[in-house]
DNA sequence: GCCGTTTTCGGCCCGACTGTTTTCAGTCG
């Protein structure tokens, strides 16, 4: 049984729970374990097998009970309880916009409302306007939520939110009481999506800051609007908070607004333990008195804490490397040297290799690895080994007249779904990278997926395995794989794992990355690109890098050219 | 339900905005 599946029991019984009306504490104890289980790094069976449940953080003799009933006999009384109790539809209605626990359970006791059909149709029936606590706004509300909900499809990937975001930002600046005008959020954490954009100010007059705000000409409506903040909705679908105090908070407010959000209750459960209270104002002691910080570094600072980069704040150990001066020294852009991963003409790109080649100058790179498909893959173009010949000959033309720059000669290999591989080994051997991927028969079983690219991983000539789990955002799961085994082979033969910098792929993502290093792993960065312009989605993939915790040393494009030269022909291991 | 450099019991994160309940609950971030 998978980690995310247990989980999802867990969650699903916080819902009811909450639906029902329980304790806040008890509700918040099963999410936090919830969450905790769903993000552990090794599996869960295992643990249980060991009887170290128990070492999860939130999951204590009660949970690792119901953890153990789950594993022993498939099911779980207590959830089957509660789900009798509260039919299974009842739980997604938690999912419409300002409809919380209180009012579905409303809903669902009073109207007998099961499903967000159902809301919607009672909506348009007039009938949730004589429910306790409701009236003609809210079922009006309601009802556009539904709607709205039709119309997005939630998250929007963090390629496409940046430049939304930069503009509302560029028309704020234009206010002349605001300073400091910042996104925020998840985006500034550079999550791979994001379901909403913040954004901060600081004023003398927040007040005019927010009417500026609400009348942006990419504003489609207005969700709420107060004095010191305000919500609206873009012409884009895109939704926008913006938040504005005066400069002596700035500080806090812009790590109140970062997040995560529980990065944030975990940041002010430690505040409390100091006798301390945290908000976006600052620290309020307990005689009243509150200490208004206006830099980030003095609120981090004020708890002990070295500043943490906003990459790191997910809640997973970074408070308490922050208060041991552990926290890593993250890879940068400017420490990026070169790009693993390419397509020209050749395949199914649409630049040169010369035009790629002098982008990648022009970036400020030592080198670029042009990967084109391998016939295999026939959709994209793959090419035959004569192909790869031409190819071979056009670049060692370029070297010498882009020299010092270097062109390595490569080939994205099409793992095929028994594992074999597109060309026989004394081929690969004559390209300076070899990038092994799976783009076929992703439906293959745990086992056969992750056998496949074992056997990839073990030839001695391949050096990077691209886009690992093969995810899509907002399209794809990543394919079944076991990659804890993946890691330790990749260890093992000294094979590394690309970050795909693609925006939809992002593949590692933070957290594989992190493992991955963890355990030794060397990464590889890959724009994946297919024109000129695609290089710049490099920085996608460094921020994806730092979320990984990922320092210069676990990242091959830090290593000049001469270094990586080296590196290649010594061979794997 | 979890957890312990104050505690094995009694805590557990904070504030704005909205609508409707004329003093505040519900929801969200």
């Amino acid at each position: 049984m998978e980690n995310s599946e247990i989980a999802q029991v867990f969650s699903d019984i916080a819902d009811m729970l909450d639906i029902k009306g329980d304790d806040w504490y008890r509700i918040r104890a099963y999410r936090r374990a919830a969450e905790a289980m769903a993000h552990y790094p090794e599996d869960l069976t295992n643990l249980w097998e060991e009887g170290r449940l128990e070492e999860i953080p939130g999951v204590g003799k009660a949970i690792a009970g119901k953890v153990d009933e789950i594993l022993q006999t498939g099911r779980l009384e207590f959830y089957e309880r509660l789900k009798s109790e509260i039919p299974d539809g009842v739980v997604s209605l938690l999912g419409i916009p300002g409809v919380g626990p209180k009012t579905v359970h409303r809903l669902y006791k009073e109207l007998g409302l099961v499903s967000v059909p159902d809301v919607e149709v009672a909506a348009r029936q007039h009938r949730l306007r004589h429910l306790e606590g409701l009236g003609a706004k809210s079922e009006e509300r309601i009802l556009q939520a539904i709607e709205m909900m039709h119309r997005i499809s939630g998250r929007h990937l963090l390629a496409t939110a940046l430049p939304v975001a930069e503009e509302i930002v560029t028309g704020l600046r234009e206010c002349p009481s605001a300073s400091g005008v910042t996104p925020a959020g998840s985006l500034r954490r550079y999550a791979p999506t994001v379901g909403d954009v913040d954004i901060l100010a600081a004023s003398g007059n927040p007040q005019e800051v927010v009417d500026h705000f609400a009348s942006l000409p990419q504003v489609y409506d207005v969700l709420s609007q107060g004095d010191t903040k305000a919500t609206v909705m873009l012409n884009s679908g895109l939704q926008v908070d913006l938040m504005v105090l005066e400069e002596a908070h700035y500080g806090s407010l812009l790590q109140h607004l970062t997040g995560s959000k529980d990065h944030n209750a975990s940041l002010r459960g430690l505040a409390r333990r100091q006798g301390l209270s945290l908000s976006e104002y600052g620290f309020r002691r307990e005689n009243g008195t509150v200490a208004a910080c206006a830099s980030e570094e003095e609120v981090y600072g004020t708890l002990g804490l070295d500043w943490i980069p906003p990459e790191l704040r997910e809640a997973s150990g970074e408070l308490e490397a922050a208060s041991e001066g552990r926290l890593p020294s993250l890879v940068t852009d400017g420490d990026i040297k070169g790009d693993f991963h390419t397509h020209t003409l050749y395949s199914d790109g649409v630049n040169t290799i010369e035009e790629m080649a002098r982008a990648a100058m022009a970036r400020g790179y030592e080198y670029l690895a042009v990967t084109d498909h391998s016939r295999g893959l026939g959709v994209a173009g793959g090419l035959t080994l004569q192909e790869f010949i031409r190819q071979l000959e056009e670049i060692a033309t370029l070297n010498e007249k882009l020299a010092p720059f270097r062109i390595l000669s490569g080939v994205e290999l099409e793992i095929k779904t028994d594992g074999d591989l597109d060309f026989p080994d004394e081929v690969l051997a004559e390209f300076d990278v070899v990038v092994a991927s799976v783009h076929l028969g992703l439906r293959q079983d745990e086992e056969k997926m992750t056998g496949r690219i074992i056997a990839a991983m073990r030839n001695p000539h391949v050096h990077i395995i691209a886009h690992p789990t093969g995810r899509l955002l907002g399209q794809r799961e990543g394919v079944a794989i076991d990659f804890e085994a993946l890691i330790k082979e990749a260890a093992i033969t000294g094979t590394m794992l690309e970050i795909n910098a693609q925006p939809n792929r992002l593949d590692l993502d933070g957290e594989l990355a992190r493992r991955a290093t963890k355990q030794g792993v060397m990464l590889a960065l890959g724009s994946d690109a297919h024109h000129a312009d695609g290089l710049g989605v490099m920085r996608f993939g460094v921020v994806t890098a730092r979320r990984g915790w990922a320092e210069p040393a676990n990242i091959a494009n830090t290593l000049s050219c001469q270094e990586l030269l080296a590196e290649l022909k010594s061979g794997k291991g």
